[in-house]
DNA sequence: ACCTGAACACCGTTCAAGT
DNA sequence: ACCTGAACACCGTTCAAGT
């Protein structure tokens, strides 16, 4: 009964930290081959272990799924998290760097991005920490959105239809800049942040006009 | 060599309209039980062919799955031209009643909305067909849009930024609204209608502004 | 606890063959 | 042309067993 602190972190029986080289394995392989490319036997083969061990940490293949798309929102909250310090007090640089990131996610993880919002796995049949990750992200628009109002910066209409516009519009972006929906879409980065800033106007202005 | 009307149109062979029953099974499964439950040789089964009369019809599973979705895009559009008919010289009208046609889709045949927007077939890399129809819905958007700039009804901005933006705003919301994202949402019609009116609302706002 | 190998009931896809 | 059955190389998942 020592407290052994587990610091043999690098392998013990055979791996070690099989958990998270799963989830990690699994992201790297699902942004290089795409969602019905992959499988969980490969997964562990890749790792090294055999075709079941992932069972020890996941109930079944969807359940790691749902784990790499809980990274993805965790990813995305601790981003919104270093833009709401460095632009605290600006609610509209925050709202529009909040939504490149988000769109250049889209096009640089496409089948990250996919798993997250495209209804692979089912925001509202899943375990608790996926559905508190994808709730946070909401949130986190709200409290831009609530302190733009209180700066006046946005006006007083419902806070709830603000920000549902607002995460409407970006996400609806992402995906079709993402998805190949547009023929001649903004290739460079400055190119595509031009045009995000043009689309991103018309919002500004339907959240600001009194 | 009779013209022969193939009006035996009940089952010849075996069964006379493969290739159609086949998306029109494939939707039901998918609608049914969703992407990831569906195989190939269960759509087969149920209709009652042998598990690889598919493959006369389409290359592979892609293909069939790519069909369905253009038929789920040939759908809207069906949609959308009778908007235009009944609210001509509306453009408003036509674009809140095909953003409410969407979100309805995307909440009563989620997996098939998923399937045409959520990356599960790729618009960019798949056949003439459906690149055709997913392509067809951008041009409806804009001709509404051009419409309403020259009824004055929206402003002279850029077309194409305006597309992009309206457009981001309904798959967003309509895919918010079926993916389990938001906790508390309004479940009647009539809760989601006037819902979808206030966040549009926003939207028109910065299409209509000088 | 954590991992393995064998086993089961499926897949998608291909191929040679039947009408 | 359109369909079938057998075959191949995979899956996800379960179970009894090993360290």
């Amino acid at each position: 009964m020592h407290t052994q602190t587990h610091q043999a972190r690098t392998k013990t029986y055979h791996h070690g930290d099989l958990h998270n080289s799963l989830i990690l394995k699994g992201l790297e392989m699902l942004n290089d081959r795409g969602l019905s490319a992959i499988s969980l036997r490969e997964i562990a083969r890749n790792i090294g272990v055999g075709h079941n061990a992932p069972y020890r940490h996941f109930k079944n293949k969807q359940q790691l799924l749902e784990a790499i798309a809980s990274m993805g929102f965790r990813r995305l909250k601790a981003y919104n998290l270093r833009l709401e310090l460095e632009y605290a007090n600006d609610p509209e640089t925050q709202l529009f760097e909040s939504a490149m990131h988000l769109i250049n996610m889209a096009n640089d993880e496409p089948n990250l991005f996919n798993l997250m919002f495209g209804g692979n796995v089912s925001l509202f049949d899943c375990g608790d920490e996926l559905k508190k990750e994808s709730q946070a992200s909401m949130q986190s628009f709200i409290k831009i959105l609530s302190q733009g109002q209180k700066q006046d910066v946005f006006n007083q209409d419902n806070l709830i239809c603000q920000t549902l516009a607002t995460m409407s519009l970006i996400y609806g972006f992402a995906m079709m800049t993402s998805s190949g929906m547009l023929q001649e879409i903004p290739k460079t980065p400055d190119q595509m942040r031009g045009f995000t800033l043009q689309v991103f106007d018309i919002l500004l202005t339907g959240l600001k006009k009194t």
